[in-house]
DNA sequence: GTCTATACAACGATAGAC
DNA sequence: GTCTATCGTTGTATAGAC
């Protein structure tokens, strides 16, 4: 019995990846179980034994979905370069701007912020995110205070960009608004 | 006749202010016209008289917010300051984080986006924003291309502040998102 | 564990009397 | 212009056989 992992996990991995590209795609509240289990290919009692209410399948689709964004952007922030160049490669990651962020996006969500457990997820994202780019601008030469501000502003700027893109149906807001940042940072380190 | 306007106004008037609301605190999506039509006190066919489709209430609604929002926004920005005053004065501007922007949080919303004239409505709003904030950095004295940057960069800051205070549920995380972009802005300015 | 069949409420919208 | 009654669909969830 070396392969301890029973073929369950397959149906309920369907499920969990069908979730998470609806719930991407459409938000969750707009995501109907009935959706999933078209999407998964599974039965409408597999959904139901794996996860009885709509609550647990978002749980699940949602903290896979939290702990793939916060693995990439932390990459970004841990790279082999200078404190400063680190903030500013997270800063300039390339993002779908017009499908908005899988994370961010959740807070608009009446089913996500409903939901205590769900909303926390999502709040532990951002409070980690925020906190690793506040350590790398500190290391960049901020004092800490300064840095947490400005970490806050870089994370906003991203998810305002997402918001700008969304609205006017213009990828280049994003970009604007990311360069006006990334300008500002460097303009500040270079004093 | 020289009142012109006929007593419909009040149902209509009654029916747009419900939907404002409940659109604001719930999204459009998540809100029926059963729900407008319990808040207004109208009539069920009231409603389907004046708004055959849910379609004509979210622009009739979604049009009032951003014509009140932009109102109160492009007041700051036009107020009797120095140029660099107004920008920080309308990023300062008091605000309710936790409930999240009225017009900004639409771009998460799925009847809207699906929806070309409401998404329109939600585009220009943003569209206007940046403009004005873009003359008055002009003004304050950057070049245009670099005023346009910082222009999208301070009010995605805005809207990612929203998106950060609802997910922690914590106000200050706004807060402190803007307090990062105007020091970020008092210090190119002071260069 | 997975399936089909079904329950019951709420959805957006319409009908037709007044 | 406004009302009550109702249509057909989809929502989340359950029942019970296999």
């Amino acid at each position: 019995m070396l392969a301890p992992v029973t073929q369950t996990t397959d149906a309920r991995g369907r499920l969990v990846a069908a979730a998470q590209e609806l719930f991407a795609a459409r938000g969750v509240s707009a995501t109907s179980p009935r959706q999933v289990l078209a999407a998964s290919g599974v039965g409408q009692g597999s959904l139901y034994h794996h996860f009885p209410t709509k609550h647990d399948l978002a749980l699940a689709a949602v903290g896979a979905t939290v702990d793939d964004a916060l693995a990439e952007s932390l990459q970004a922030l841990s790279a082999e370069a200078p404190a400063l160049e680190r903030a500013l490669a997270y800063l300039g990651r390339p993002r779908d701007a017009l499908a908005g962020c899988k994370v961010g996006r959740l807070t608009s969500d009446q089913a996500v912020m409903d939901d205590e457990a769900v909303r926390t997820v999502v709040g532990t994202y951002f409070a980690r995110l925020v906190d690793a780019l506040a350590r790398v601008l500190a290391e960049a030469g901020l004092p800490d205070a300064d840095a947490r501000d400005r970490a806050h502003a870089a994370v906003a700027v991203v998810q305002g960009g997402y918001v700008l893109a969304r609205a006017t149906g213009d990828p280049d807001a994003m970009r604007a608004a990311v360069r006006g940042m990334a300008a500002l940072l460097r303009a500040e380190a270079g004093r």
